[in-house]
DNA sequence: CTGAAAGCGCTTACAG
DNA sequence: CTGAAAGCGCTTACAG
C-alpha cells in the first residue's frame, strides 16, 4: 500500500539526465535549456514527484520555517497575531511552527532549547509574563537565527521589536474622555511589572496633567491580570465611593466590559453618568451594550509586521543592523460607551 | 560572530570515540557503557552540542512534527482545538505546524500539496467550508501519512475522525427547552450543506417529535454562516410574527447572543418570555446578560483527542485498522437564558 | 548547457 | 561494548 516516494534519481534515470540537471531544471535555473526544463517538469508532474524538503533543508541549511512562541494561542490577541504571521509567511513560502509557553518561564526555556535544533530559520516571540531576563534567547544571536519580539518584549538587551505605543494610545484614550467633558477620571491598571501596562498608566496620567486635571490616586485601581472577574471587583469598588468617577479608562476590554455590566446593573448610565474606554478592540467590544469605545491594538498587523521584519532579517542579513524596533500606529475606535449614538 | 555549530564528529574527535558511539550514547542506547555515556553527555553539555534535528529527520524519515490545517486560527473554537493539540503534542515530543485554509478549497489544496513534502509525520484537519470532495487528501493514505479530521470531516471516504454528536447535543438542548415548558420552539440553523448543522437541525426536530410538539417550519430560520449580524436579522424576523416563539435553540452562540440583545431591546424578557439556548460555549456566553445556556462542545478536548489519535497512528501502525472514529461527550451548561437565577 | 562528485550530519546494520 | 562504512536525497562548486 505504502508507495516508495519518487526521488530526483528516479526522474534522472527515467529521462537519461543527471540528478544535477533535474535539480536545476525544477529550480528554474537559468543555465538549463527551456526544452529540458519542460521535459523535466512534465515528467515530474507525471510521476507525482514531490521534492523531499527535509533533504533540501538539510543540504541548504534553510528550513523555510518560522518558530512562534506565544503565552497561549487561545487568547484572541495572540491568535490574531499568529494569523497575521501565518498569512505573511504563507505568501512568502514559509510555514509556522507554534509553541505555547503557557506564561511559564520554565517552559519558555525548554522551548528555546528545542528551537536551537535547526528546525526554524527565525523566531517570533511574545515573552511569558514570568520572564524578566532573556538569557535563554541570547544563544540565537550567536547562532545567527534572527528573532523578533512583539507585545511583551525584552528590556535587558537590544532586539528586533514590534510594539504599539502604549503610552501614546493611553494618552489618546484619556484625552478622548477629557474632551467628552470628564473631569474625575479613573483607571483600571494592569500589572505594573509589565512594561506595556506601566506605559498605559503613565499615558493616562500624562493626559490628565496636560489638561490640568487632578490625578485621583484612589481612582486608579490595580489588577493582576486584567481579568473579567477582577473588573467586576474594581467596578464594585468604584460604586462604594461617595462620588463616582465620570470617566474610566480601562487597560483592556475585559475589565471595561465588566465595569459596564456592573454599573448598568446598579442603574449607572453609560455614557451619560460614566464614560468608559477600553483597550484592544476585542470582538466583545462590538457586542457589549453599549458598544465599547476602545483602542484598536492592530494585532493582525502586528503579526504581519513581525513576519515581514523576521523574513527580511532571515533573507538578507545586513551586518550593520544590530536591531530594529518598529512601532505600529494604533487608533481610537469611538463607540457608544463614550458617546450617545444618534440612532 | 556566527559560530560554527558543534556536530557529532566534533564530540567524537574530542573524546577519541567514534561518531557511532557518540550517537548511541546520547540516545541512551543499552549497548553503551554507563561510563562512556556519562563522559559523552558531560562533553556534549560542555560544548553546548545541540543535535541537528533536520539531519536526524532526514536520516530517520521522522520529523516529530504534526501539520494542522484549520479554516482560520483566529476563530476561538479552532484556537482552542489547536491549543489542545499543541499541549498533547508538546508532552509527547512533537511540534505543530499550522496552516490556514481561510475556508478556501483552492488554498486547502495548495496546503495539501505542500504537506506532501515530508515535513510532517501526520496531519490534523478541519475541512474548509467549500470542501465537498477530499481527493486532495487521499494521497496521504498512499504515502503512509496518517490523518485525523475534526469538526468538519469528510463524508466521501473512511477517515480517522474526532467529532461530537451534533444530533444528540441538539436533541438535548431542545429537550431542555421543552422541559422548561416551551411549546412553540424556534431554531436558527447553519448552512444545511454542512453536516454538523444539518445534524443539529435534525436533533432539534427529533426532540420536538419525541415530545409530540409541532414543528413550526416558519420558526426555523436559515442562515449562511451563523454570524452575529445574521442573528440580528433572524431576531427581527421573529419579532414580526404575531406570536413569538417561547424558546429558541440557536445552532451557535453568536446568533444566540444577537437574539438576546435584540429581544431585550424590544422589551422581550429572557428567559420569562423566551428561553434561549446556544451552541459552543464561547467565552461570550458567560458574559452576555443573561448568561447563555449552551452546549459545551469540548474544543480543547477535541484537540487533545485528535493529537492522541494521530500520534498513536504515527507510532504504531496497525495494519488491520483502516480508520477510527471517536465521538466526544458534550454537555449542556445551564445558565440564566433558560432559567431564572436564584440570586 | 549538462554531468560527476562531494558532502550536509546524522543513524544503523554489520562486524568484531 | 565500540567502530567502520554506507547512505538518506538533495545542492552546488567545479569541470567541460
Amino acid at each position: 500500500m505504502k508507495n516508495r516516494r519518487i526521488t530526483l534519481k528516479d526522474l534522472a534515470k527515467d529521462l537519461n539526465l543527471s540528478a544535477s540537471t533535474i535539480s536545476r531544471a525544477l529550480d528554474n535555473h537559468p543555465a538549463i535549456s527551456d526544452a529540458t526544463k519542460k521535459k523535466v517538469q512534465r515528467k515530474a508532474e507525471e510521476l507525482g514527484f514531490i521534492p523531499n524538503s527535509i533533504a533540501s533543508s538539510f543540504r541548504t541549511k534553510k528550513t523555510k520555517s518560522i518558530g512562534i512562541i506565544v503565552p497561549r494561542i487561545d487568547i484572541h490577541f495572540h491568535s490574531l497575531v499568529i494569523s497575521g504571521i501565518e498569512d505573511f509567511a504563507y505568501k512568502n513560502g514559509y510555514n509556522v511552527t507554534i509553541f505555547q509557553s503557557k506564561d511559564s518561564l520554565k517552559r519558555e526555556k525548554e522551548i528555546a532549547k528545542i528551537l536551537q535544533n535547526r528546525m526554524v530559520d527565525g523566531i517570533i516571540i511574545c515573552l511569558s509574563i514570568e520572564t524578566e531576563k532573556c538569557d535563554h534567547f541570547k544563544k540565537f544571536d550567536k547562532l545567527g537565527v534572527p528573532m523578533v519580539f512583539y507585545d511583551r518584549v525584552p528590556t535587558d538587551f537590544d532586539a528586533n521589536k514590534i510594539v504599539i505605543n502604549d503610552f501614546e494610545s493611553a494618552f489618546t484614550a484619556t484625552e478622548h474622555l477629557i474632551k467628552k467633558g470628564c473631569k474625575r477620571i479613573g483607571h483600571i491598571a494592569g500589572s505594573q511589572k509589565t512594561d506595556i501596562f506601566k506605559a498605559r498608566l503613565e499615558g493616562f496620567k500624562a493626559a490628565l496633567q496636560k489638561y490640568k486635571l487632578p490625578i485621583h490616586q484612589d481612582l486608579i485601581l490595580q489588577t493582576k491580570h486584567l481579568g473579567y472577574e477582577e473588573g467586576v471587583i474594581c467596578a464594585k469598588k468604584y460604586l462604594e465611593f461617595s462620588e463616582l468617577p465620570d470617566g474610566i479608562f480601562c487597560a483592556n476590554d475585559y475589565t471595561a466590559v465588566s465595569v459596564i455590566q456592573v454599573f448598568r446593573k446598579h442603574g449607572v448610565k453609560i455614557p451619560q453618568d460614566v464614560a468608559i474606554v477600553g483597550f484592544s478592540n476585542y470582538p466583545i467590544s462590538k457586542i457589549i451594550e453599549p458598544n465599547l469605545t476602545t483602542i484598536n491594538d492592530c494585532a493582525f498587523q502586528m503579526g504581519e509586521s513581525s513576519a515581514k521584519l523576521l523574513i527580511r532579517h532571515i533573507e538578507d542579513k545586513d551586518e550593520f543592523i544590530n536591531s530594529e524596533s518598529i512601532t505600529l500606529r494604533t487608533n481610537l475606535i469611538i463607540r457608544e460607551s463614550t458617546q450617545l449614538s444618534n440612532a
